[in-house]
RNA sequence: GGGCGCAUAGCUCAGUGGUAGAGCACUGUGUUGACAUCGCAGGGGUCGGAGGUUCGAACCCUCCUGCGCCCA
């Protein structure tokens, strides 16, 4: 694949369906570097079940940026990659797939389900490890990993045994947030609010024993908007300073429909402002209302629960549900009690107005309500009084958020860490059973008595429990608990000194906000605790790609877009660079297929550049180091390159992909192709040319460097005429970033090209002002050019001549008639025209540019005449201004100059 | 209700104190064989509004308007 011509039409997909297998098959992605320092980071692991999309092209494409960047600067670089068991998605897939030959889970044994599960990962799970391919990521695939490897499920135990032993895991009866249509408990992070239109439905509850309100009523008013749960209300609650109520505090409600006495707590959860003041106490059903059943003294063992894990309603302890209810579907138990409180009397209307201006009693008043919702069930979350364990987030929040405080872990961009300590600080206790099949079961075994024994096998659980019958727990833990593990345990440990090995903290991880809680945060807490440092030393977050009107992209809005089709469109390279130039530091990136095709144009025009070259014999350089130039432009591009490279490197430290993106875009297209290979073709098309050889040697060594700089972005393209511009000792991405010695900068020759340029371009800009035929080659006079100018035109004329179309230079005054003027520097340059010119547009071309320079000479005068300026403001700026005052004085008066002599 | 962010050229976005840039789009034009997926030249912005700090503000502060996200 080396040394060939390269060939006139540029195909990306030709080019990355070679080289991926290349790299791959030969280990290039981590290759041996025993020496050098290990750099690591690990990819956040795509569910098992999951397809690449724009979100994952935009985060691996980062990171994969960083690891070829690092892998190019020598270091040791390892990506570790792996993929997710995703209990709750995997379930689902397997379950709607045995759904389709009408059979459910509940068909089979356990074992069998898990069976299958396996059965369904082997065949159709990690299709994304493939895609990831063809987007050119360079992960460590020989060490791929997925959490229910075997050296996972020993971690996973083994840090829930610790925890356990530290008592950082408990088991605990608290409210749970409860998914009825998976019928699993989630944590609070799974639970997404939705405001819905709902109703605000008002009772009346007696008083007993014959009590009344202040005002002499029997009954108080109570709101809810979940009305079902009265059935197992176990108080009424008023606020303590609220004298309306202050009589029946400590007295007894008869609850209609259950006729369950229950008392009146005062408990400042009531809002007097809100409604009645009162409100009814389902501490079973309502997390507000937990609270407030703890504070009036109800354990939560005997608190009521009315639903079975189906959200059907079951039998209260106490017996006192009407069977009319038992087994209604919450919601149609919902209408029920309403009803029933409605023929009981109980219900208090809401009255409304209507257009013509009657009164309406509604049964209820309409009202937003805040509903809770599972993120992958989308079924309405229900409150559920269970026994589940717990992990004390709390607790084990106390490192992240010191270490974040102080800087050992940078978080990119700052604007985070608001966010982060404002979750961390208000942490609540993180429940990790999920009544699934399919994860790391949980290592606990309970006797008869519902003892619990943790342990590592259940051998150990049965001594502990001295050898009676103990049954294993059934529940799995959350999907996150394992993947909390993965900066140490995809990497061996505890085997293995993860830390030792300086592979332990990991040098950056890049993820979405959007999975800053859910995994970011919780790998912070469970690597502090257990390696007792960090897991990475900088977190990277970045935004949303969005769909093209902002919109946020989802499946079904049917606003996606699907990466691999952008890739087949304009080729991996393109996407790539695109996501890297649009990354600023976090924000969301809008989709722009413009862009992208910008970005296909831009590997087109490197492509050419290359194959220009080629075709005059340039090709691969022969050191790293840049080789020795001696004319003004050869100078210059070495030093550009240099330059250019310091900006990556910088970007890089920062974390500005658009930075990095727009650097290398620049030099290639607008320095190297634009001016450099226009430059030099003077002496690449002259025979024996004196320059030739030296020449080449430097357009080559720029070639080469710049496909260093690109590869990071555009892997593909770069490796590919790495190889078709010469025979190389080693592979792109294995080759060695730019060395960049500023003592290679020569500010003369650097001074001297950006005077060319200057007047290249503006002798062009005059032509096509003037309306001159493009192809019209026309002399030039210089006149009040200094000896330094004489010498530069001297040594420039080939390259005037050409960019300019210019016919020959001369120092001799420019004969009578209609000229073009052109100032540049101390000089003026004239372009006889005579006969073509149009006098009215070189005069109004002159003005224009003359009143330019007019307009900031007025601007650095006023400036400069202010006295607080001169006072006040730092001696470079005022030497500055000072400066440009002078250039642009000088620039006006020769532009006047011109236009006098114009007549 | 609390918090965060955004508002710069027609579009998508850079620009954290010295008088505004890029890509795309637009207009004109095409010269010697790298490239029309291109070259050259050009037009286009009172930097959302108001006030303040400063010698100087797109940039810092306050308020306002509009949009987005997160939390309750």
């Amino acid at each position: 694949m080396s040394d060939q011509q390269i060939p006139k039409t540029f195909d990306p997909a030709d080019i990355e369906g070679r080289w991926y297998p290349h790299w791959e098959e030969k280990g290039l992605f981590r290759p041996e570097r025993p020496n050098a320092d290990p750099w690591t980071l690990v990819n956040p692991p795509p569910n098992v079940t999951g397809s690449l999309h724009i979100g994952h092209a935009l985060d691996n494409t980062l990171q994969d940026v960083l690891v070829r960047y690092e892998r190019l600067r020598g270091k040791d670089a390892k990506w570790v990659v792996g993929v997710d068991h995703a209990g709750i998605a995997t379930q689902m897939v397997v379950e709607r797939q045995l759904g389709q030959k009408g059979q459910k889970r509940t068909d089979f044994s356990r074992e069998e389900f898990v069976a299958k599960v396996w059965e369904w990962k082997e065949e159709s799970g990690g299709q994304i490890t493939g895609q990831l391919r063809r987007l050119g990521c360079s992960m460590d695939w020989s060490n791929e990993q997925f959490t229910m490897d075997p050296h996972f499920v020993k971690a996973v135990t083994k840090v829930f045994v610790d925890l356990h032993k530290d008592g950082l895991i408990y088991r605990d009866k608290r409210l749970v947030n409860w998914d009825p249509g998976l019928k699993t408990a989630i944590s609070d992070l799974e639970v997404e609010q939705a405001e819905i239109k709902g109703h605000f439905w008002h009772f009346r509850y007696p008083l007993a024993d014959g009590a009344t309100l202040a005002d002499g009523r029997d009954y108080i008013e109570v709101a809810t908007t979940r009305p079902e749960t009265m059935l197992a209300d176990m108080a009424v609650a008023v606020h303590p300073d609220d004298e309306r109520y202050s009589s029946v505090v400590g007295k007894m409600v008869e609850l209609p429909i259950t006729g369950r006495r229950i008392p009146v707590v005062a408990d400042e959860h009531a809002d007097p402002e809100l409604g009645s003041g009162a409100v009814k106490i389902t501490p079973g059903h309502d997390f507000n209302d937990f609270e407030v059943g703890k504070r009036a003294g109800i354990a939560p063992a005997d608190m009521l629960n009315m639903l079975d894990a189906d959200a059907h309603v079951v039998q209260t302890a106490d017996g006192l549900i009407p069977d009319e209810f038992l087994g209604l579907e919450r919601f149609s138990a919902r209408e029920a009690v309403v009803a029933k409180m409605k023929e009981l009397g109980f219900l208090i209307p809401h009255s409304v107005t209507t257009k013509e201006g009657e009164t309406e009693e509604l049964d209820a008043e309409p009202r937003k309500i805040m509903t809770p919702y599972g993120d992958r069930s989308n079924a309405v979350i229900e409150p559920w009084l269970t026994d589940q364990w717990y992990v004390d987030a709390e607790k084990l929040a106390e490192a992240p958020i010191a270490a974040v405080k102080n800087g050992d872990i940078g978080i990119v961009p700052e604007t985070w860490k608001k966010t982060f300590f404002n979750w961390m600080e208000n942490i609540q206790p993180w429940c990790v059973s999920r009544q699934l099949w399919w994860g790391h079961r949980i290592p606990a075994w309970y006797d008869d008595n519902g003892n619990a024994y943790v342990a590592m096998t259940e051998q150990e659980a049965s001594e502990q429990a001295g050898g009676v019958p103990l049954t294993r727990d059934e529940d799995v833990l959350d999907t996150w608990f394992s993947s909390a593990l993965w900066p140490f345990a995809t990497q061996g440990w505890p085997d293995t000194d993860v830390k030792g090995e300086g592979r332990y903290p990991n040098d950056v991880l890049v993820s979405g906000f959007d999975i800053l809680f859910f995994w970011d945060a919780r790998m912070m807490m469970m690597g502090m605790h257990l390696l007792g440092d960090v897991p990475f030393r900088d977190l990277y977050l970045h935004g949303l790609v969005r769909a093209a009107d902002g919109q946020k992209m989802s499946k079904s809005k049917g606003n996606t877009v699907d990466p691999l089709g952008l890739i087949d469109m304009y080729g991996a390279d393109a996407l790539r660079f695109f996501m890297t130039a649009m990354e600023s530091q976090g924000r969301d990136i809008k989709m722009d297929e413009g862009r992208i095709e910008g970005y296909r144009n831009f590997a087109t025009k490197l492509w050419n550049a290359a194959r220009f070259a080629q075709g005059y014999g340039i090709g691969a350089s022969e050191s790293v180091a840049p080789p020795a130039a001696t004319t003004a432009v050869n100078k210059w591009i070495v030093g550009e390159t240099i330059r250019t490279a310091q900006a990556l490197d910088l970007a890089m430290a920062d974390y500005r992909f658009d930075a990095y993106a727009a650097a290398i875009y620049q030099f290639t297209w607008n320095r190297f192709c634009d001016w450099y290979l226009e430059l030099i073709k003077p002496v690449l098309q002259e025979e024996g040319h004196t320059d030739a050889a030296e020449t080449k040697a430097v357009a080559g060594w720029v070639l080469d460097q710049i496909l260093v700089m690109l590869h990071p972005v555009m892997p593909f393209i770069t490796e590919e005429l790495w190889h078709k511009l010469g025979a190389r000792p080693y592979d792109l991405i294995v080759s060695k970033w730019v060395s960049s010695d500023s003592r290679s900068l020569d500010p003369e020759a650097a001074a001297e090209v950006d005077w060319l340029i200057e007047l290249v371009t503006a002798i062009r800009s005059s032509r096509s002002e003037l309306n001159v035929p493009a192809g019209a080659r026309l002399p030039l006079y210089v006149r009040d050019a200094s000896t330094e100018t004489t010498a530069r035109l001297d040594r420039n004329e080939a390259a005037l001549e050409r960019l300019a179309r210019v016919d020959g230079i001369s120092a001799s005054p420019a004969p009578e008639g209609g000229s073009a003027q052109i100032v540049v520097g101390e000089a003026t340059f004239v372009i006889p025209l005579e006969g073509v010119i149009d006098l009215d547009a070189e005069r109004a071309r002159l003005k224009k540019n003359a009143d330019a320079a007019g307009k900031e000479v007025r601007a650095l005068e006023g400036r400069l005449s202010n006295e607080n300026f001169l006072a006040k403001a730092p001696e470079a700026a005022v030497e500055e201004a000072r400066q440009k005052l002078a250039d642009r004085k000088a620039e006006k008066q020769r532009l006047d100059a011109a236009l006098e002599r114009l007549g």
